[in-house]
This record gives structure tokens, sequence and C-alpha cells, in this order.
RNA sequence: UCCCCGGUAGCUCAAUGGUAGAGCAUUCGGCUGUUAACCGAAGGGUUGCAAGUUCGAAUCUUGCCCGGGGAGCCA
């Protein structure tokens, strides 16, 4: 007697290395074309779309299971894969077998259609606007973006020593913070970077990053900004301010390239133009801000030294390169109270921001921070802040301090720049902005 | 907080002082190679809210609400 054996379940995406066989698709309807007696499903699995086919006479069963079903609806279908050039992707499923897992009703269809959406109706059904194959291209660039970061800060010798999200204080002045209610009257915040914490385990372990969510309570409403977002914080010790503009030119090179290897399907999926990525090699331009603030005077910018960089500023100067510009040595003026100075010229600091191509802004922003206990405290007074609540930064200062550096890359910034979309919101499955929390 | 733009059918939009419309979606009918399929028909509206001007307001005025983009601030 013959054995019936039940087709290979198999993802939409390694659909092509099963043609001639019959295989089981576990997913949704995406879109139906009726052409008579002949219907085009297009199944989704999250891996990708594939066109099936049925025929009333050949196949009535699937015909009638699929015939008026509703866009997103979930069906589980089984049919033989053949090459067909006249099907998006090249491969078709000639369908069999139907099974409607969950019927979308008619009195309720599904909201997105194939078509332009205003900003507003999609964000409020974000939950399922990352089923369209553009937002899940994007989530999956994002996944492998961050395996990438990763792997190659821990391939550089870093350990992951992750900060805390709740903290007591402020780092840089509490009207950016989001407050929360903790035990009892207790008040706590949420923070707005790991960096005070990786500080103290730069001490302990030597090289370390943090990678987590950070808030901001700014009122920011661009496609630059998040009130939560993600942020990979190295922090390593005795390292200086080049140190740290060459491991970040290695960390976005590193995700750019994963990217554009691992991710070249959804790169497509989006059109973003890869040859653009390709280009982000090793090493960056490196300018100083007395450099940055010449070149935007050559273009006609109103820049005068002193001043900090804004949007438009950012723009011209990462549009004079076809790979991401590292500035450095700013005024100290306009850079944050930790920042340690630069000998040669003390009116500067030692830092760094790294802006990416095409407009897409500031990516990085890092550089040496203040290793004198006696420096540190004249910083912390000078910017009106609280010493008590800065006691156990300052006691990095009184035992054993050493020149250390890091860090931050704002994740979606860089995720955005990858993916060429025009909104930062995008590129993070629930975006959480300024007036919108919901879903 | 400030500046600019917007809000009309479930969605995307048109109608600039004179009867509120189209495409998509939904329903019904047709179509054996569709490509956001196409063709025909039907249902679907307190024009964001409130007041005002006018014989008459989606349209003009004022206030408010909501959203978007930008500045500041930042990644």
């Amino acid at each position: 007697m013959r054995v019936m054996t039940k087709p290979a379940i198999v993802n939409i995406e390694h659909v092509g290395q099963h043609a001639g066989e019959e295989v089981t698709l576990q997913g949704w309807l995406y879109n139906l074309r009726e052409s008579g007696k002949l219907l085009f499903p297009i199944f989704r699995d999250g891996t990708g779309i594939l066109q099936g086919v049925v025929s009333q006479k050949e196949q009535p069963t699937a015909f009638e299971a699929l015939h008026g079903l509703g866009q997103e609806s979930s069906v589980i279908v089984t049919g033989k894969i053949r090459p067909e050039p006249r099907a998006p992707g090249g491969f078709e499923m000639g369908v069999t077998h139907v099974e409607v897992v969950g019927r979308v009703k008619e009195s309720e269809p599904y909201p997105i259609q194939l078509k332009e959406h205003g900003v507003d109706f999609l964000l409020d059904r974000r939950h399922l606007w990352v089923r369209t194959p553009r937002q899940a291209s994007i989530l999956r660039i994002r996944a492998e973006a961050i395996r990438a970061g990763r792997e190659f800060m821990d391939a550089q010798g870093y350990t992951l020593a992750d900060a805390p999200i709740f903290t007591p204080a402020a780092c840089e002045g509490t009207t950016t913070l989001f407050e929360v209610q903790y035990v009892d009257d207790q008040k706590a915040y949420l923070t707005q970077s790991g960096q005070l914490y990786s500080e103290a385990l730069a001490a302990a372990l030597g090289k370390v990053y943090c990678f987590g969510p950070t808030f901001r309570a700014e009122k920011s409403k661009t496609r630059r900004h998040l009130t939560e977002f993600w942020m990979l914080e190295p922090e390593a010790s005795y390292a200086h301010l080049e140190d740290m503009m060459a491991l970040g030119e290695g960390l976005v090179s590193h995700i750019v390239q994963s990217v554009v290897r691992n991710r070249r399907r959804e790169l497509e999926t989006l059109k973003r133009d890869i040859p653009k990525l390709e280009a982000v090699l090793p090493p960056f331009p490196r300018i100083t801000y007395d450099d940055a603030v010449a070149i935007l005077q050559q273009r006609g910018n109103p820049a005068k030294w002193g001043d900090d960089f804004g949007g438009d500023e950012e723009t011209i100067l990462s549009s004079q390169f076809d790979r991401p510009v590292m500035v450095h040595r700013y005024p100290a003026a306009i850079k944050a109270f930790y920042m340690e100075p630069d000998p040669l010229r003390s009116e500067l600091a030692l830092g760094f921001d790294m802006l990416a191509p095409e407009g897409y802004g500031e990516i990085i922003g890092g550089g040496e921070r203040i290793s004198s206990y006696d420096l540190l405290v004249k910083r912390l007074r000078e910017n009106n802040l609280p010493e008590e609540a800065f006691q156990w930064y300052l006691d990095l200062r009184r035992y054993g301090s050493v020149p250390h550096a890091g860090f931050g890359m704002g994740l979606e910034r860089t995720v955005a720049w990858i993916c060429g979309t025009e909104h930062i919101r995008e590129v993070v499955p629930f975006p959480r902005m300024i007036y919108r929390v919901y879903p």
C-alpha cells in the first residue's frame, strides 16, 4: 500500500528551492484578483509574498474556499510550486487545497488597502501596518542591524553590560526626562542615556557597551525624533577620542555591510540605492569643527564659530561626502559637561559626532570623558547640576581614574538611513512620539 | 513653547460663495493569465467642533480640538 506523506511546510522566502514540489504555506491572503473562473490569490507569510492560481474547473473546492475571501484572512494552502515568469517573484503555486483559519468578515473589511494611505491613518493602525511587505522588510533590516552591531562589539572585546532604565536623577537636567512614580513617594526617571553607568562598568570590565531603550521628553516633532529610541553605547577605559572614531566607523560600516549582505532582498523591496550603501567602508572622513564651519561658510551658510549645528548645517556637511563624516573637537561651550577638554586648545572638547549621508543627521555622538576629579566638580558647578546626585559618578574619579571614552549610536536614525525611509518612525515596531502612544 | 500646513464617504482625494463628487474598499452581476486586474450596477456624508458674515457657507471670519512638518533641544 502507498504511504501518503504530507507536503512540507515551507516559508515563501525559500519557495524557489521547492520548484516542482507540492508544499504547504501557512500565512495570510494578501490580495485576491478574480478573473472569471480563474483566481489569482497572493499569499504572504511574513517572509515574502507568493502568487497562487486556482481554476474553478480543475480545483472547484479550493476555488470556492478562496472566492470572495477577504484580504488578510489567514489561510493554510497546499499546492505545487512552479516557475512562472508572469507571477511576481518568478514562482507560482497551483493551489490544490485551502484551509481558511481565520476569515475576515465582509462587514469589517481589512482597513489597510494596497494603495496610498495617510500617515495618521497608518499610525493609528500600526498593529496592522507592520504586515505590509515594506514594513516587514524594515523590521528585518532593523533586526539585522542589531545583530551585526552586537556581533561587531563582541568581536572587538567589548562586554555587554546594560545600564538601568529607572534612574534616580537627571544626567543633564530634568526637563527632558519622563518622571515616573516609584515605590511609595519616591520619584524616578526613565533613562536618557546609559553613559554614566557605562563609565562605571568600563572601570570594572575594561571595555563595555550597553544596548537598550532611552527616553527623551523633548517636544520635538520631526522626522528624526522619537520619545523612545534605542542606543548602542560603548565605553572603554584607557581609550581616547581617536579610538572612538575608529570604533564608530568600524561599527557603522560593519552594520551597513551586514545588511547589504544578509538583507539584500529587503533593501530591494524598499527600492534602496544599494551601491550607495556598498560604498560605506572605512575610512570615513574626519573633519574638525573649525573645518566644518569653514565648509558651511563657503556654501553660504551663516554659521559662525561657536554655533551648534542644526539640521540644515548637518545636511550641508554630510552632503559633501559619500559616507558618514565625523566632525570632532567642538567648542566645549556647546557640548555636555563631562567632555574632556582638548589639551592643545582648552576651548575645544574632545568630542565627535558622526553625521549620516543623505540628510539623516547625527547617528553617533561621543568622545573622551573628563577624568580629573577637580575639573569634573568644576563643570558640575558651572552647569548648576546637583552634586549630591553625582557622588557615585565622582567616585569613578576618586578611585583609580583613567582616561576613558565612548559614544552613543542611535539605532533608529542609523536604520532609517540604511533603509532610506522618509521618517524614523517607520523603523521601530511601535513608535513612541510626542502626542502619540497608541497602539 | 514658537512658526508653517492640513482635517470632506471606511480609505485617497476633488469641489473657492449657488443641488457634495470620483477612484478604491464593501455588496450584486460579468470576465480562463491577472499584476494596487478590468467592465457594469447599488448602498454609503451632521464637510473636525462652536459661533459669526451672507438670500445662500465644505468654501469667508473668529475661537477651540486633533494631526503633520520644521525651529529650539537632541541620537
